[in-house]
RNA sequence: GCCUGGGUGGCGGAACGGGUAGACGCAAGGGACUUAAAAUCCCUCGGGGUUCGCCCCGUGCCGGUUCGAGUCCGGCCCCAGGCACCA
């Protein structure tokens, strides 16, 4: 047996093992507590890099650790293979991009399994692969039969350098998520998902997500952006039907002096036909219609609009207001026409003033009166309610309510809640991506691709160029289809899915991955989901996260699973930095996860991960802090060689410790206080980096203990008792060089199999403390007392302690506070 | 502007019912071993003062509550992330 460390041959030696015992495969079985820890799936663009490392290997971490606790883990990976990447790469490189996503995967495949992690392989699923998204077509196909995929013109947003359209939440801060290009608006026909049918739900559920990162919930209610308020109607002057708005400020009404209408408002137009505005309002709308829609310039635009030529009625006051179309008011929030209160909204103050409208003021701020003659800017906030009729005097909030109730009595209006999520964007125009199964006939219209026909395979015979549209739209051998309703000459969708769609049911196939009848096997579905532990990157909290949870309300009301929510408990991970920043191709500072394992190993690798920092925060990468991760598993390493010769033939101590002499007792106090401290900090938060700093305390003492110890009578059980201790403890964290130890112990069974180590009772006992003196606050002097004195035992033997004395200077305390038998802080 | 996080030694980070601030690790300095170096081991390590017993100051800033505040409350500053004509 070699007594020196050589990390990759243990690392090498138990990866084989593992494999050959196919110790991570899964079944289900219902005898056993499951548990369901996933990491996101990598897009695979070439290596892993850090970032993975970190996010796998937390994960990892929980998966060994439960499994010692008995659950049933199902721990899987795969590959969210589609994506733009691919073709990018493809018309770089020349390689058409199946070749380079496959040879890519096989590549960080062969990384994966060299950094050893429990992962179930046989699960394994690439999202390109036809034998997956053929079941994500049948589910397109069935959403478009409930009328929750369905295609529509709208103003998109528009990528120019990724060549294709973006959902909302693939656009931030005005550019586009994936290369940063400004997106500007294009009005085009595409397929959405009416992820607006859910959107209560997808607000009401956050509630039930108690273990998801609270700003997570946050940014997904901001997003979701629920607004209460009520739809009113407005009568037009001469008849028709009314304008309806919606508002959150009916507290305001009375103070409504004209109408505002989006441009695209299709009364804008109507209104205005054969009145002497005419002209001028069409000239609007066809500027607007011209108007660059990028974030940048539509940030600048001055507020403007024009007169419709037509006047609505106020429903509560009766006041003739003029209709304008505004370049401001959103056709796609609310109802697209706004009433405006210059008075109390900022924006129709502006255009007020621009316009010469009348300013009415509803609202008194308290100890303050407002004329509207004097206003500066309007005033937003809330307060008394004037010149509002019977409702005068009463202060916003409940006046919003009784305005509301009084609203849907007289039928002027209705309680409404509106949303600012809109619906997703599925449509790309892209090759690589799964293309969407529906045809085109010009007898039959649009028709879905009959279920025995789909797959719907994405043709392999095409090389995209990047010029022009969809690629597969070059390509008539998929094109042309006969029409399944007719038989007549038909053609295909040429669009591809958003891969953001694969992503959205990937956790639910893993579960019965190897599943032909359908794209989900219910029984193994409902054994293994909800996903217990999900973790990830930040970046999605309104990405695949919301969309994920989406997916899963619809899988689920089309009765293929039975979950709610996809996602039990949620952790974000902090991003890698180095020199304080992400690390990064183009900033140089990256270091290869591949290098790490060569030079140092990959427990090493682990161990550093995990030990620089809690996993919620960003780490700073540190090379000194990795030779300090290695100087541990060394030191872990010689200290269990130097023992083994006695420890093999010692068996671990058994009794209750009371028959121990006094080093040796506390010497195994510590180990058991280890073993609750560990326990408690990966149990309640993942801090693996406090529970290491644990176990390096002890193994810190145990070096001490063998030195001044080993004499002891009982030491070789104590000693080994310890030692297969920290074994057990430090397993999750670094899985090779702990089982290499636990088989030179003597044991032939995997550690992996071991339970969990149990801190005993009685070996917490403490028979002294130390009580912690304070004068006045400050600290002045510590003792030693028996872990039984009462309270005023502890406060007798404070006053006793010659420190004490010395400031008392014989004067009696002013007071003396004893807490929690620890600490006494005497006031003089 | 609004909504989340977060500001602790030279650095990464501990302190999870208000109760010993700085665990553990890194870096740095000193020492032992060695012909020498590496490795390893031991000691010191927030700032200032010191009669070497200790004393004063210190967790972004100001104030408050408390016997006692990194932790709670009020106000402010800074950093990171999200949203931003959403009626």
């Amino acid at each position: 047996m070699s007594s020196r460390y050589e990390p990759r041959r243990v690392e090498e030696k138990w990866q084989q093992i593992w494999a050959q015992r196919r110790l991570f495969e899964a079944g289900e079985d219902p005898s056993r507590p499951k548990y369901y820890v996933l990491e996101m799936f990598p897009y695979p663009s070439g290596r892993i890099h850090m970032g993975h490392v970190r996010n796998y290997t937390i994960g990892d971490v929980v998966a060994r650790y439960k499994r010692m606790q008995g659950f049933n883990i199902l721990h899987p990976m795969g590959w969210d293979a589609f994506g733009l990447p691919a073709e990018n790469a493809a018309m770089a490189r020349g390689l058409h991009p199946a070749n380079w996503t496959y040879d890519n995967i096989d590549y960080m495949r062969r990384q994966l399994k060299a950094l050893g992690y429990s992962y179930d392989w046989p699960r394994e699923l690439a999202t390109c692969d036809p034998e997956y998204y053929r079941w994500e077509q049948l589910v397109f196909i069935e959403m478009y039969r409930r009328g929750l995929a369905y295609k529509k013109k709208a103003p998109v947003n528009w990528c120019p350098k990724c060549e294709t359209v973006l959902a909302n939440e693939q656009v931030e801060g005005g550019c586009c998520w994936r290369c940063d290009s400004e997106v500007s608006l294009k009005e085009l026909e595409q397929w959405f998902f009416k992820i607006t049918a859910y959107a209560d739900e997808l607000l009401a559920d956050l509630d039930v997500l108690a273990h998801w990162p609270e700003r997570v919930l946050t940014m997904q209610r901001n997003w979701i952006g629920k607004s209460l308020g009520a739809e009113i109607f407005f009568p037009l002057k001469d008849g028709g039907e009314p304008i309806t708005v919606f508002t959150t400020r009916q507290d305001t009404l009375w103070g409504a002096t004209f109408m505002s209408l989006a441009p695209e408002h299709p009364l804008a137009l109507s209104l205005a036909q054969g009145t002497p505005q005419e002209a001028a309002v069409r000239a609007f709308v066809d500027h607007w219609r011209a108007q660059d829609r990028s974030r940048g310039v539509l940030e600048e635009l001055t507020k403007e609009g024009v007169f419709t030529g037509r006047y609505c009625l106020n429903p509560v006051s009766g006041w003739e207001m003029p209709i304008y179309v505004a370049n401001f008011v959103l056709m796609e929030y609310g109802t697209g026409a706004v009433m405006a209160v210059p008075a109390h909204d900022q924006r129709d103050f502006e255009f007020a003033q621009k316009y010469g409208l009348p300013i009415r003021v509803v609202i008194q701020p308290p100890g303050e009166e407002l004329r509207a003659g004097d206003l500066k800017a309007a005033y937003e906030d809330e307060g008394v309610l004037v010149n509002s009729g019977s409702f005068s005097s009463l202060a916003s909030a409940p006046a919003r309510e009784a305005i509301a109730a009084f609203l849907e009595e007289t039928g002027r209006g209705r309680r409404a809640a509106h949303f600012r999520l809109r619906d997703w964007l599925i449509s790309r125009q892209r090759y690589w991506g799964a293309p969407i199964p529906i045809i085109y006939c010009e007898k039959c219209g649009m028709t879905p691709v009959p279920e025995q026909d789909l797959p719907v395979k994405l043709p392999l015979d095409v090389s995209p160029t990047g010029e022009g549209g969809s690629p597969l739209a070059h390509l008539p051998s998929f094109t042309n289809v006969p029409c399944p309703l007719c038989g007549g000459p038909a053609r295909r969708e040429v669009d591809t899915m958003d891969t953001f769609v694969e992503s959205s049911w990937y956790f639910l196939r893993y579960a019965c991955a190897d599943y032909r009848e359908g794209p989900l096997d219910r029984k193994r579905v409902d054994y293994w989901l909800p996903v217990d532990q999900y973790i990830g990157g930040i970046e999605h909290a309104v990405l695949h996260l919301l969309y994920a949870r989406f997916f899963t309300k619809v899988l689920r009301d089309l009765g293929l699973a039975r979950i709610d929510e996809p996602f039990t408990r949620l952790l974000t991970q902090g991003m890698v930095l180095k020199d304080g920043a992400k690390m990064a191709k183009s900033k140089g500072n990256v270091v290869d996860p591949e290098y790490m394992i060569s030079e140092y190993g990959t427990d090493t690798t682990r161990l550093f991960l995990l030990f620089a920092a809690p996993p919620e925060r960003d780490l700073e990468w540190s090379d000194q802090g990795v030779l300090g991760g290695h100087r541990f598993l060394h030191r872990l390493w010689t200290l269990a060689q130097n023992l083994l010769p006695d420890l093999k033939k010692a068996q671990p101590y058994q009794g209750s410790g009371s028959d121990l002499p006094p080093g040796l007792g506390e010497f195994r106090q510590k180990v058991h206080q280890t073993i609750q401290k560990v326990t408690g900090d990966i149990e309640d938060r993942f801090h693996f980096n406090t529970a290491i700093a644990a176990v390096m305390e002890l193994i810190n003492a145990f070096y001490q203990a063998v030195e001044e110890l080993a004499p002891e009578e009982k030491a070789l059980p104590v000693f080994r008792e310890a030692l297969e201790a920290v074994l057990q403890l430090l397993y999750p964290m670094v899985p090779h060089i702990t089982e290499e130890l636990w088989e030179n112990l003597g044991y032939n069974t995997s550690l992996q199999l071991a339970p969990w180590p149990q801190a005993q009772a009685e070996a917490l006992v403490e028979t002294a403390r130390t009580v912690v003196i304070q004068i006045n606050g400050k600290v002045r002097s510590r003792i030693s007392v028996p872990a039984s004195h009462s309270d005023q035992q502890v406060q007798d033997a404070a006053l006793d302690d010659p420190v004490v004395q010395k400031w008392l200077k014989g004067q009696p305390p002013r007071r003396v506070v004893v807490a929690r038998g620890k600490l006494v802080n005497i006031v003089i």
